[in-house]
DNA sequence: GCGTTACGGTAACATCCGTCACGGAACCAC
DNA sequence: GTGGTTCCGTGACGGATGTTACCGTAACGC
């Protein structure tokens, strides 16, 4: 029974792949021929180890949500409490760095292929609402007092407003400067640490 | 010197198949052919009113721009006094109504489209960029006391939210409902009318 | 009414897409 | 070493894409 390979491995290079050629050329650039030659391979290996081109986007997607949430968990970790904890979360989903803008561009291009596209919808939602769900469950670490109804409209507001400074700053960098978008953050942040009442 | 055409209302009817079909299909639909069809006619019309798929995008987003200016004319000179002024545009620019969702879908076609084009981009940040303009305008009328740069982060704020509402009620509309994008931008919005200090 | 001219439909082009069948190469058991 | 089995690169396929050249046709000036 010979030549064993690390199928996890070679699909996560290929999820890799498949972020690169995203930022690099966009959603039309994303083909399997682009994602083969980032990933040093042919076609061949590709469509061996994914089911076609849908499932290999899926992975993708799927993995840059884990990637996603380990940085918000090593964020919340390194929080000194549960203020630091949810702005920490926020900031590191930001597009403050090159690398993140990079990110936010690969999260466009999945947006976008997913809107047609009902499976990859169904994954790419399901990670929206999961980090929708962290963010309304650190608001609730920070305000106790609020009904959950009420942290939920906070998350909505929240997580709105850093997805908004993705898409915009994914464009637009050179007006939404990382510190227009740390401004923005923190007067949406101000209504749920400081409500004014 | 027979036979003369109306180009601009060529150019408009093809545009608005441009939405039509990115709407319906997604940016991998939007080709030659399926805008030939939307508009009932074929590819050699649009070649013939175009020079290419880039030029016919071009002009859809130019038309996007000019149809949401519309509306916030519309909504800016309905309403009673600078606050409601700011409000209603705003209000007008979420994704409230099955129309309004559809525009997000186009919005967000046209964003995936533009991050690796060049020139489509420099349409789509122009816009972008028209947009917060009018909004630190608006912010301007309601808090006079304010200085240019600190409008610039509330309008950046709020620009932000109304568009990340927008990406994120475009693939999960049961999540980001009417009420709440209603509810979120009320939040960013008090910041701006009834700061805390 | 006729000729000229712009218009727009048709069909082809080369290219690229996703996918698949084939065959050689690599590897382990014996 | 030898056989058997898995892996993966090769090359081809049908179809779709953007673009172009061609040509019939409809409309205006004279």
């Amino acid at each position: 029974m010979p030549r064993h390979r690390d199928v996890d491995a070679q699909r996560r290079r290929l999820s890799a792949a498949v972020w690169a050629v995203l930022a690099r050329d966009g959603l039309p650039g994303l083909t399997l021929r682009a994602v083969a030659d980032e990933a040093g391979c042919t076609t061949g290996l590709v469509l061996h180890t994914f089911d076609g081109k849908g499932a290999l986007l899926r992975h993708a997607r799927d993995l840059l949500h884990e990637r996603t949430g380990l940085r918000a968990d090593a964020a919340t970790g390194a929080a000194t409490g549960p203020a630091a904890a949810l702005r920490e979360v926020l900031l590191h989903a930001l597009s403050l760095t090159d690398e993140k803008r990079e990110e936010a561009r690969v999260w466009v291009g999945f947006l976008a292929a997913a809107l047609p596209d009902d499976d990859l919808r169904t994954v790419h939602v399901r990670h929206n609402r999961a980090f929708l769900t962290r963010v309304a469950g650190l608001v609730g670490d920070c305000r106790p007092d609020l009904a959950p109804a009420a942290r939920q409209h906070a998350a909505v507001a929240l997580v709105a407003q850093v997805e908004g400074l993705n898409a915009l700053a994914a464009a637009d960098p050179e007006t939404y400067t990382p510190h227009r978008q740390r401004t923005a953050l923190e007067r949406v942040l101000s209504t749920v640490l400081e409500p004014a009442d």
